[in-house]
DNA sequence: GGTCCAACATTTTTT
DNA sequence: ATGTTGGACC
């Protein structure tokens, strides 16, 4: 009883509702910093202390870091823990693993990420005899995904519906399912697809699941796809005990299938959904929750929320122009330091873009300045060759048929396998219907090969079988133990690969990390977690650094000060996105989630000039923030021209050069130089009238920063560009 | 069969 | 600007 009281003590009404709200469906509505997930956590705790046993609760996440953080403040409320907190993934993995008979499935099947995708695509094209300039792998399966989104089976696929394209890439849909069905893979959405498949087709296993998990949580359900949908609904078609939170305003994830209308429609799927509005923010001063609002308020598809603050007031929110994005780096590093002086420490900030590509300029300057930092990025490591390479040993000890991992490590390191033998083996396969692991230990039956070739192919598979043999050992010894039986760990060594070495290192500490963590450690299930690792995982709060990170990362956390730079039309909005109403709705949503996760400082930046894909580009300010009354918008006050490492001619005198002396001695570099100074108006042959806003040396080459009448900036090397000087009277 | 170089795509966001 | 892929050459 006392317990009780302290899960209910500091709630609000609209919390303690939800709270304890017994059961049924219920939706609650919930603005940013309103206390979701501690609803979502009290609301455990105290369905297990009105009897609900800890096994019948079931609460489902976007990120195994929402899981994480959740399940350790479920614990910190002293709830006995056996509860399941996973992510849609984790929980699809586990399950189709667990009844993988009803499912059709091998008990160790591989999960495949986009690169291990490609690369099953990539054959696949080639049986069915398609070439990938005409259908660029990328594409593909981008259409193929979108389908699995929305719950679409090949099948389902109508020839007579669907273009000439599209019905080309049905075909291919179809034979890539049957490619993974024959490596005993299933990709992301497979996972997904596969579980709601299973919960709307076998009622036996529905019923079990549904009297396994009595109360069902779906956080962040804005972000739901079909399948996730259907999973969800199947999960409590008995007993409809299904809690769902979320905020239409942060759906952020419809390019990649998820439904905006899932939640908006909540209350007609389920017409008796009770329903609790959380409106109350814990999080923001008035300042940043009053900027979030002018700017969402924009968006037509949405539920209208009334946000308000107990919070005292702050300091204005701000935007500041830079001329590029260098200059917004060192801009940053400014704001970092003034924000030390307002007695905040590096953990306190954070930083937003919208592309990753743009960490790039403001790493460089934090390393210029030895401000520490930490990129949100995880799966980067995973990624990495070495990595991969290592893990698709592991792979293959587990899942034999995994023919992606095959051909990436069968001549990883180089033992004179080439690509012409691997495909002869595999034609092999085809031909007789053999499996691959019984022809590479037998390659004699295989005509087509040269004796060299299957002597080779005899050794590997040796090395196949005799790893397999170490599979009793623990995982962390496995892995050092594949490093180097492999050739893999005296591979690098001669190449004096130390990069490689390290990161494999790390690989077998995250292992060993894994086996002290984990109840029940094996391989299989050491892989899965590995595979189903996002980026939004590898933040970790305790680092005492800033924190960079993509806007969509930035969902779920909060910082008491937050930078977002590059707000500019073509980044956000981003150019590939701004042709429905509802991609542009979405890209608002996504600047409103950076925008609320500031506790107390909010700034904002753009660059009047942006280098992307190697080329110059003028940028404007986003639409998003152009207008907007409570938005303190200036330029940044300091005089950049000044403090550029290449020399500087601003400061000569101008007057002791005339025009003619430019044009009578083009080549003299010192004289001509003095014809033009910083401010001077100019002529371009083909660009018009502009004016000198910067002049340079770049490798004793004389570079203009001209700002033309059009709107157009360049740089421009007088040793190429003819300037005229003009006179500012003819002004 | 392996290695090296050139052309090509690629960068929007991610489980 | 950078990484990947495919082709030419060794």
């Amino acid at each position: 009883m006392q317990q009780q009281m302290d899960l209910l003590a500091d709630l609000t009404t609209p919390q303690r509702e939800a709270v304890t709200f017994q059961d049924g469906p219920m939706l609650v509505l919930a603005g940013p910093g309103s206390g979701k997930t501690r609803v979502i956590t009290h609301r455990i705790a105290y369905l297990i202390s009105q009897g609900v046993k800890p096994g019948n609760i079931l609460a489902i996440t976007f990120t195994n870091k929402a899981a994480q953080e959740m399940r350790q403040r479920v614990q910190a409320l002293s709830a006995p823990p056996g509860s399941t907190i996973c992510t849609f993934h984790s929980l699809a993995a586990r399950l189709l693993r667990e009844f993988a008979d009803r499912a059709g499935l091998a008990r160790d099947f591989s999960i495949y990420d986009e690169a291990d995708q490609k690369s099953a695509l990539r054959q696949v094209l080639k049986l069915c005899e398609m070439d990938s300039q005409n259908y660029p792998p990328r594409r593909v399966l981008t259409h193929i995904s979108k389908w699995k989104n929305k719950f679409i089976t090949p099948e389902l696929l109508n020839p007579d519906e669907l273009d000439f394209f599209d019905n080309r890439v049905a075909l291919i849909y179809k034979a890539y399912q049957g490619y993974l069905h024959s490596n005993v893979a299933l990709d992301f959405d497979d996972l997904l697809m596969r579980l709601a498949l299973l919960l709307r087709d076998d009622q036996e296993f529905r019923d079990q699941l549904n009297s396994r998990y009595r109360y069902i949580l779906v956080d962040e359900y804005q972000d739901t796809n079909s399948c996730q949908y259907q999973i969800a609904r199947g999960l409590a078609l008995n007993h409809s005990n299904l809690v769902v939170t979320g905020d239409p305003d942060q759906s952020i994830y419809g390019w990649r299938g998820a439904d905006i209308g899932n939640i908006l429609a909540f209350e007609e799927d389920y017409p008796q959904a009770y329903i609790v509005r959380l409106e109350e923010n814990f999080r923001s001063t008035p300042e940043v929750l009053t900027l979030a609002d002018q700017i969402i308020k924009a968006n037509y598809r949405r539920k209208d929320k009334q946000l308000f603050t107990v919070k005292s007031s702050g300091p204005p929110c701000e935007l500041v122009e830079y001329y590029d994005e260098k200059e917004e780096a060192q801009g940053m590093v400014r704001w970092i330091q003034q924000c030390r002086h307002e007695s905040l420490q590096y953990r306190d900030l954070a930083v937003f873009y919208r592309v990753n590509s743009m960490s790039r300029a403001l790493e460089e300057a934090l390393r210029r300045d030895r401000i520490p930092y930490q990129i949100v990025r995880g799966i980067e490591f995973f990624q990495r060759r070495e990595i991969k390479d290592l893990l698709a040993y592991l792979r293959l000890l587990i899942n034999p048929s995994d023919q992606v991992a095959l051909r990436r490590i069968i001549n990883q390191p180089t033992r004179g396998i080439g690509n012409t033998t691997v495909n002869r083996l595999f034609d092999h396969c085809q031909s007789t219907g053999l499996d691959i692991q019984l022809v590479l230990a037998d390659p004699e039956q295989v005509a087509t090969l040269k004796s060299t070739a299957k002597s080779r192919v005899k050794k590997f598979s040796e090395l196949i079988r005799h790893l397999q043999e170490q599979a009793d050992n623990s995982v962390s010894q496995i892995v050092q133990l594949v490093y180097e039986k492999s050739g893999l760990a005296r591979f690098y060594d001669e190449e004096k690969n130390e990069d490689a070495v390290n990161n494999v290192n790390e690989l077998c500490n995250s292992a060993a990390l894994y086996e002290n963590e984990s109840p029940d450690p094996s391989l299989a299930d050491y892989l899965q977690q590995i595979a189903l690792i996002s980026d939004t995982d590898a933040y970790d709060d305790q680092a005492g650094c800033v924190n960079l990170m993509t806007l969509h990362a930035a969902k779920g956390l909060e910082f008491p000060a937050v930078l977002i730079v590059g707000v500019e039309d073509g980044l956000i909005p981003h150019s590939r996105r701004d042709e429905g109403e509802n991609d542009i709705e979405e890209e608002r949503r996504l600047l409103f989630v950076g925008l609320t996760r500031a506790q107390e400082k909010l700034t904002l930046s753009y660059a009047r000039n942006r280098m992307q894909q190697g080329s110059k580009k003028a940028c404007i300010p986003s639409r998003f923030v152009r207008n907007i009354p409570s938005l303190v918008c200036h330029t940044s006050e300091y005089d950049y021209s000044f403090d550029d490492d290449s020399n500087d001619f601003s400061n000569l005198d101008s007057d002791d050069s005339s025009a003619q002396d430019w044009e009578s001695n083009p080549d003299d570099d010192i004289l001509s130089f003095n014809s033009l100074a910083r401010g001077q108006l100019i002529r371009h042959p083909s660009l018009g009238v502009g004016r000198i806003q910067k002049l340079s040396l770049v490798r004793d080459n004389p570079k203009a920063e001209v700002q033309f009448r059009s709107g157009l900036r360049r740089t421009l090397y007088l040793k190429y560009a003819h300037l005229e000087p003009l006179d500012p009277r003819d002004d």
